[in-house]
DNA sequence: CAAAAAATACTACCATACAAGTATACTAAT
DNA sequence: ATTAGTATACTTGTATGGTAGTATTTTTTG
């Protein structure tokens, strides 16, 4: 049911190990969302005491992905498709302005990091790795953050987009244009090779644009996940 | 010396009066960056156990406001000018992206909101009533966040600019240019009205670049403050 | 006197016990 | 059968004691 290895990680200590465990476990939708989670049954699961388990609840109650009702019980939080929508706002202006800046002072090494993602992303497609290309997409936007001295960026956008992502999840990856994001990828590094920070913003803006799912036929069939 | 009135709030818990209690004295200063605070003293301080000063500590640690080294000790965080910096360039993008929104939507009700704000700034600048500006101001640009809904983008925004508050209460507050700052607001709310999206963006613009301080005189009077 | 070693005093971490509030199941009275 | 009241089984919140690791101070030793 749950993937409970908390064993191998390798944080020091047994809250970040718990947080870890459990924010994965929201985000991959093994946790539903809505659902009724309790210290006591974390605790007998992970076979730690109620503690670290309070303490990862704080930490995910924070990043909303719980919600800490006193004396009634901690649930997993819906999704809100207004807080997504808000998420998908920011993530695009954001990265618009990274990947400006990208244009400017992105060193040849980072290009290389692009282009070899690229690739790999071409190959996944072909072996319909669905999986590894949300870890390379991932990766290929990381990768223009950090190239652009704003790392802080990747870690506001990784925060926001928990609810986001977790509609990714539920959106099946085999319906993703895979061919129409790559083309666009392509068009993003060109574009920073080039150096035209235009021509830059407009390919991220038409990319991120796209992000925007069959909401509503989403919000039909999970009809309980939804706020 | 701290302000450790924890009585008078009106959450529920013990932890969330000891987080904010926290909170404010670290932004203002009263605890300072580098500063050594380890459970027992603020729960001797606040007469509370050190189980609510725990995960107090924990959510001020994922606000980067306080590092926890396990068994050595607490720490509040020094400022880092790099992260102050890229938390301006976010303020100023989303900030930016947000009030293009507000040229579409923006609703009568909140435009008297920010013209009677802005008056109350003029009397507050002829009083010289300085923490009272700074009040307005947060809130004037709080009110483009809300009018636009995007209220999200205003949470990003205050978590990412603790650091960034945290220079401004170096900065003596009678340093700033506030007839400058007034003015800019004006034509803020001006392009608003008129509803011209680049008019008002180029504004903002020009309004949040200016953010930027004396940081590396700052740095050379407060230099154990920054990291 | 100086350097190494041992004792002591810290730290955050975790487990546990109890407290306070809430929801539910059960019982009794109408 | 229905409803009101009560008991019980939950929940999260807080306090406390012990543990393991670290830093400092004191003692010992060369």
């Amino acid at each position: 049911m749950l993937n409970l290895d908390i064993s191998k990680r390798v944080n020091y200590s047994t809250r970040d190990r718990v947080y870890e465990v459990l924010r994965e476990n929201i985000i991959s939708l093994q946790l539903e969302p809505g659902r009724s989670i309790s210290e006591k049954e974390i605790s007998e699961m992970l076979k730690v005491s109620r503690t670290p388990v309070r303490e990862a609840f704080v930490k995910l109650t924070q990043e909303k992905l719980l919600e800490i009702y006193p004396q009634k019980g901690t649930f997993v939080s819906l999704i809100d498709l207004h807080h997504v929508e808000e998420a998908r706002f920011i993530r695009e202006h954001l990265e618009r302005a990274a990947v400006r800046v990208a244009c400017e002072t992105f060193s040849k090494e980072y290009i290389i990091q692009l282009e070899s993602n690229l690739h790999m992303q071409k190959i996944s497609v072909e072996e319909k790795n669905y999986a590894k290309l949300f870890e390379l997409d991932e990766n290929f936007h990381h990768t223009i953050a950090i190239g652009s001295e704003k790392e802080l960026i990747w870690t506001v956008i990784q925060h926001m987009t928990t609810h986001l992502n977790r509609i990714r999840m539920l959106s099946l990856a085999a319906n993703y244009n895979w061919d129409l994001i790559l083309l666009q990828h392509e068009r993003i590094i060109e574009a920073i090779k080039k150096q035209e920070p235009d021509e830059a913003e407009k390919a991220m803006e038409e990319h991120l644009k796209k992000l925007t799912f069959e909401q509503e036929e989403l919000k039909k069939e999970y009809e309980k996940y939804f706020k």
